[in-house]
DNA sequence: TATGGCCTGTGG
DNA sequence: CCACAGGCCATA
C-alpha cells in the first residue's frame, strides 16, 4: 500500500473509522513490529482519537492529548477494520477502539514500523522530509532548487524523501514517463521547463492513483500504469517496448523512445 | 554513494 | 531453487 496516494487513502479511511473513538486495548501479533515501543503504545490506551493524518508516507493517529501513534507501512502494510475480533490474514497488531472497531495492521512482510510521539516531543524525522509532492506551494522553481545539488539520476532523486516526499518506485517511473524524461538524467541538469513537466507528471500520476486508491482501498492501480512492471509490453504513447533496468538496487521501467535524454 | 538488512510471500 | 517485491535505515 505504500506510496503517497495509498497512504493518504489509508489515513482518510482510518480517520473515518476511529476519529472520536477511544483506544481500549492493543495486542501485538508479531514481535518485530514494535521494537521498543510497546510500553509507549500502552500509554495511549484510554485516550480519544482527534484525527488521523498523513505526513509524507507516515500516518499519524493524533489523540486528544496530542500524543501521536506514528505508523509507517513500508512495503506491504495496510489497515483492516472489522466489527469482530477475528484477525484477518497477516494481521500483526490489533487495536480495539470504542464502538467495536477492531483495527488490524496487516502486513505480510512485517516491515511496518510503529512508534509513539508524546505531546511536546520533536518529531525526530521531520527534518529529513522534503516538501510534500502534493503541496500546492511546491512549484517548479522550488522543485528545481531541491534538485540543484543532486547529480544523481532523477529517478533515484525522486525516491529521496528529503528532496520531495511521497513518491515511491512505481510512481517515480510513471511520473517520468508522463514527463518524457529519461530516468538517468542527472537531477541538477534538468531545465526549468523539464522540471515543470515533471511536476505536472507527478501530480497527474498521484492524483489519478489517489482517486483509484480512495475507491478500492488496497492494491495499486496496476491496470492503468503506463510503464511500471510492463517490461517488453508496448508503450501506451508510442508503441515501443518498455525497457527495464536497475538504479540504486531498484527496478526502473521506461520507454527508450519517448524518454530519451 | 553503495551495500546489506529487515521479513515474508509470490512467481518463474 | 532463485529473483524479486510499493521503503527505509545502519554501516562502511
Amino acid at each position: 500500500m505504500p506510496e503517497l496516494p495509498e497512504v493518504e487513502a489509508a489515513a482518510r479511511f482510518l480517520h473515518s473509522q476511529i476519529s472520536g473513538r477511544t483506544l481500549l486495548a492493543v495486542t501485538w501479533l508479531h514481535r518485530s513490529l514494535l521494537r521498543n515501543a510497546a510500553a509507549d503504545v500502552d500509554t495511549l490506551i484510554g485516550h480519544r482519537v482527534a484525527r488521523v493524518v498523513r505526513v509524507a508516507k507516515w500516518q499519524e493517529i493524533v489523540f486528544d492529548d496530542e500524543s501521536v501513534l506514528v505508523v509507517h507501512f513500508r512495503m506491504t502494510g495496510d489497515w483492516a477494520v472489522t466489527h469482530r475480533p477475528d484477525p484477518p490474514g497477516h494481521a500483526r497488531a490489533h487495536f480495539v477502539f470504542s464502538g467495536a472497531r477492531h483495527v488490524w495492521l496487516v502486513d505480510p512482510r512485517v516491515l511496518s514500523r510503529i512508534t509513539v510521539r508524546r505531546s511536546g516531543d520533536v518529531d525526530p524525522t521531520s527534518h529529513r522530509i522534503g516538501p510534500d509532492a502534493l503541496d500546492p506551494a511546491l512549484d517548479a522553481p522550488a522543485l528545481r532548487a531541491q534538485f540543484a545539488s543532486r547529480r544523481a539520476p532523477i529517478k533515484q532523486v525522486l525516491l529521496d524523501q528529503s528532496v520531495i516526499a511521497g513518491i515511491g518506485n512505481i510512481y517515480a517511473a510513471e511520473a517520468l514517463w508522463h514527463a518524457r524524461i529519461n530516468p538517468w538524467a542527472p537531477a541538477q541538469r534538468l531545465t526549468l521547463a523539464r522540471v515543470r513537466r515533471l511536476l505536472d507528471g507527478i501530480r497527474w500520476t498521484l492524483a489519478l492513483a489517489l482517486d483509484e486508491a480512495g475507491r478500492h482501498r488496497y492494491g495499486t492501480a496496476t491496470g492503468r500504469l503506463a510503464v511500471y512492471d510492463r517490461e517488453g509490453q508496448s508503450c501506451r504513447r508510442c508503441g515501443a517496448p518498455v525497457a527495464r533496468t536497475t538504479q540504486g538496487q531498484r527496478s526502473t521501467y521506461w520507454c527508450r523512445r519517448c524518454q530519451r535524454s
